[in-house]
DNA sequence: TGTACATCAGTGAACGCGCGTTCACTGATGTAC
DNA sequence: TGTACATCAGTGAACGCGCGTTCACTGATGTAC
């Protein structure tokens, strides 16, 4: 009892100077600022209150507001570059791999509207960064991967060779903003339900 | 000579009380504001400033700041509507036609990109407002009737029979997106050559 | 093993800023009679 | 045609706000010897 007692007090009292895992924690603090609030909502002071931390501190790992939604952001494109690797592995051959990828896809954005919404936003990230630079082309790659199966990559996102790639990319990125920006209208969930059960129609009339 | 001072003097004493076309020039105001400085760089101060009238005076007009952006964003749905309106009325039969509307909507999405951008931002206009809704069903309704041939329309946007106005919607409004963004990279004059070159390729991977 | 010291990661008070909106007001317009 | 008056469209000063960033600082860590 006593000890417990003594254990809160420590806790409480014991708050290292240090916090050890401030780079992680203001990342994750971030994500559930911009999830709450939005984008727009976002404030560099909110973040660090919730990190419980001055907010000066910040500062320390991302320079500025701009370099810590960044890192953000950069997380969210390792993230969606992950799903898309993985239903890229899917059992069956090209066509399976692609519409497992678009559900991948329009499932991240639905899942983590916030974070979606956020990568695309170049008035607020910034997009010359390098990690920012490498996770976004990763995930680019993942796609065009399964769309152009392992043909050797090409390097100018507008060379018409790519043009089954940008078409995929741009149809499940469309459908995604869409259904993100409540286009489709409903509350949340319904909205990803019925956002699920029309993608697979809206893949079948790609012809790549 | 005398005369054209006074002409001077009388343009700038006689700034009338009464603006006479404020609404109007509030918008454009704001449009320009938001093209110069992005959808996040706007304010309504500074709008207002532009049109050369008190901080306090929008407020007569549109309550707020977000009806002033409300009112521009349905400006701009109005005249994407137009021309998708312009595109349905091509010559030759329906694919020329649909073609026509996604070289319409993604010029439109790169001639006004910031305009663009705010039609979608749910954070920061009234998407409620019935003008705006109004506004954006137009739209969708041209393409809609392109893409379906004129059958009677379907009021749910998630209905299974709307897949191909879906899926055509989210193609070009992805590749509009991604244009706009600045994704495929480039200084912005080449990239529109850009996307314009690429576009009709992609379009043609549209089975629909 | 101990000590000195550089470096790193944090504090918290303070700064100046531009913003949206409110407020009491005033000048112009248009309508009723 | 003239007058009274309500309504409308503007003014401009003032408010309070939260923000990002700077600043001089301090406590903890780790490294050289």
């Amino acid at each position: 009892m006593s000890s417990n007692l003594n254990n809160v007090k420590m806790t409480k009292k014991s708050r290292p100077y240090h916090h050890g895992n401030l780079r992680t924690a203001l990342i994750a603090a971030a994500e559930a600022v911009i999830t709450e609030r939005g984008v727009d909502g976002f404030s560099l002071r909110e973040a660090a209150r919730r990190a419980g931390v001055s907010p000066a501190a910040p500062g320390h790992h991302f320079g500025d507001a701009r370099g810590l939604l960044t890192a953000v952001a950069t997380a969210a494109f390792t993230e969606l570059g992950d799903v898309l690797a993985a239903a890229a592995a899917v059992p069956g051959d090209r066509r399976p791999r692609l519409e497992a990828q678009g559900a991948a896809y329009v499932g991240f954005a639905l899942a983590h509207p916030a974070a979606f919404d956020l990568m695309w936003r170049r008035a607020v990230v910034d997009a010359a960064d390098p990690d920012f630079v490498a996770a976004g082309r990763r995930a680019f790659e993942m796609l065009d991967a399964v769309v152009r199966a392992d043909q050797p990559p090409i390097a100018d996102p507008l060379d018409p060779a790519l043009a089954p790639t940008v078409a995929a990319w741009s149809l499940v990125h469309g459908f995604a903003k869409l259904a993100v920006e409540d286009v489709f209208g409903g509350d949340p969930g319904t909205r990803q339900r019925a956002a699920a059960a029309l993608l697979p129609a809206v893949l079948a009339s790609l012809d790549i």
